[in-house]
DNA sequence: GCAAGGTTGACACGACTCTGCTAACCTCGG
DNA sequence: CCGAGGTTAGCAGAGTCGTGTCAACCTTGC
């Protein structure tokens, strides 16, 4: 009783328990576990599962994007590189209107929205 | 002559044009263009997609994840929503020792090396 | 005017993402 | 002890990424 299941979880958070299982993989909520190897969900979890979900909708990223995002955050290296080239403008700073790759990676996201997911009731 | 073919670029860069056609529909570098249509690169342009390769390579990074480095510059609701989710800790801080989604996001990647990619002279 | 090379569009392929499902096995509650 | 439900492992299938290649057509240089 010091978590939910992996079901009840995925039940309250809106998440298949598949889903949980692969969002534990990629490290993003990593639930207790039993000493027989049950996954323990606490409301902390839970919170952060709710959350999680939010963000990937309402911003239309992947749990990659997340990832790199974390990478980004505790990688001043990265980040700093990242951040040069970004702002480094090519030619002339109007030559990209901050909408090209903006349309690009947003694109890729419409897609999948596209395709009837069995659990999404967000219409 | 103000700017080099998509094949010059793309033996100096070291991309290939094919890839140098990708890269701007990624909206990442994009070329000028003569009155007939051909992309023509200028030298900024050139160091860009250097650059380019080097952040690629050296962090291993793909073209989608600098897609959400720039949109993380440009969506301070993004950016914040993201920051917010990764920093507030799951249950306890010492959960995720700051290496499993770590991993997870090198792996992923790690095995794009391992392909013997044609044109890739890291060796 | 013709070959070399540019343009777009499309197919293809392997690797990876996200997700469901099934199998074989372990654990819990009554 | 047995059924519900947990665990891992793996297949599967649609979609994306990165990349090559091929076709059909246009442009340039000589």
């Amino acid at each position: 009783m010091t978590g939910l299941t992996i079901q009840e979880a995925a039940e309250i958070t809106g998440w298949s328990a598949r889903m949980l299982r692969y969002i534990e993989s990629a490290g993003l909520v990593e639930p207790h576990r039993s000493v027989s190897g049950y996954r323990l969900y606490g409301p902390g979890h839970l919170q952060r599962l709710r959350t999680l979900r939010e963000l990937l909708e309402v911003h239309e990223i992947s749990l990659s994007d997340l990832g790199f995002a974390a990478r980004l955050q505790t990688e001043p290296e990265l980040r700093k590189a990242v951040e040069g080239w970004l702002t480094s403008e090519p030619e002339r700073p109007q030559d990209v209107p901050a909408a090209s790759w903006l349309r690009w990676e947003q694109d890729k996201h419409q897609k999948l929205l596209t395709q009837p997911s069995s659990h999404k009731e967000i219409a």
